[in-house]
DNA sequence: AGAATAAATGGACAACGTATAATTATTTAC
DNA sequence: GTAAATAATTATACGTTGTCCATTTATTCT
């Protein structure tokens, strides 16, 4: 397989060697900790265990992924990243920058209840996790929420005073917050919290008019 | 010293010995604990070399506090818990519960800032600490948050269409959010992250009429 | 006072996560 | 193209975390 061949492979292209092995690492190491987790359980699973079965030293492991949870949201990245453009497509017609965003919340709401096992850490990772606001590390979350924050910004639905980026960190902590107080009580609706939560972000606590 | 008097001191009234015992030995734990944290930083600290200079055995220490970080909580809990009467009585005059919010996180803000060394490593462990909505099991900021929106609920002054307690736990987490923001961003002011989540707590995104 | 209950002890242990020196692969400069 | 420089991987050792268990000690109940 020549150079070209390789590079246009899965958008690949223009990287030099070593940084294409870096990403196709990357995907190796969480599709073998997710084959894992998936028939071993989540908390079954160690790392040594996992580096071994990916036959890496657990030091290189460790170089990629700094903690387990760090697995799985890079292969839950990489389904949102996959799901994406089609909900974009089914989303995108509808009015009014809310309505895509509730619509968004319910789509992931449906996602969060087939992925419950994983999301309690999951969710303690991502909350734990550094979280800068240059573009380059931000969530696939934050970007959406950015995505959706910007655009209503620009046609006036929402308020512009605030950039669209710390607005959807704080979205993005209130969503975290619902999906936690789901996942603590079993007996809460998602889509209610969800719908809650945006309820809060969207007009406040003030009463409304 | 006999049983009453025991009992007198510092509301331990009407609980048994070992109830009593177990609440010594957590202030104990966690005063130890702070005098090592200051003397050679929080990262140098093991939870083994508190154990010891606290003279119990490891597993005891683990067994009153999960986590390094559980020993910051507890003794900033109480840090908190001595000044709130204080910082109540200079704040519960405003004429808005909107204004005591805000005087109350300016509050929060300076201290904050006098502890800045150690808000990293609390954040992050509250962050992924399971709270549940039961009273008991509140902390310190939650119960805060809750008193001033149950309050301000009550005058008509915000939206009571929802819990407190539900509210207060969005509003930690927009709280703990616009810290995390201001600890990994050296240049930010936190009075301002602070006033601008407020803004967002109170009137949403919506464009105020 | 004695039985039942709960907590503390200390030691062993698996897993986490870091660090090191030696080896191997990739890039850069000649 | 080859050699030097650079970066990643490996194997291994190590300190720390957090859990477990059998035994001993303290508290509560009757």
């Amino acid at each position: 397989m020549n150079k070209d061949t390789a590079n246009n492979l899965a958008g690949l292209a223009g990287l030099g060697r070593r940084e294409r092995k870096r990403l196709q690492l990357l995907d190796t190491l969480a599709d073998t900790a997710w084959t894992l987790f998936e028939s071993e359980g989540f908390a079954m699973v160690t790392m040594e265990r996992i580096a071994d079965v990916a036959d890496v030293a657990k030091g290189t492991l460790y170089k990629h992924f700094p903690a387990k949870e760090a697995l799985l949201r890079h292969h839950f990245h990489r389904e949102l990243e996959k799901a994406w453009p089609e909900v974009l497509d089914d989303i995108a017609s509808l009015p009014s920058f809310e309505g895509q965003l509730r619509a968004f919340l319910e789509r992931s709401a449906a996602w969060s209840q087939s992925h419950r096992a994983y999301l309690l850490p999951y969710v303690q990772f991502r909350l734990s996790e550094p979280r800068r606001l240059d573009a380059a590390s931000r969530s696939g979350l934050d970007r959406i929420f950015g995505h959706f924050i910007a655009q209503g910004q620009a046609s006036g639905e929402f308020c512009a005073a605030r950039e669209p980026a710390i607005l959807a960190v704080y979205l993005e902590f209130l969503y975290l917050a619902a999906l936690l107080r789901w996942l603590l009580h079993e007996e809460l609706s998602l889509t209610e919290e969800f719908s809650g939560m945006l309820d809060l972000f969207l007009f406040g606590l003030r009463p409304r008019p």
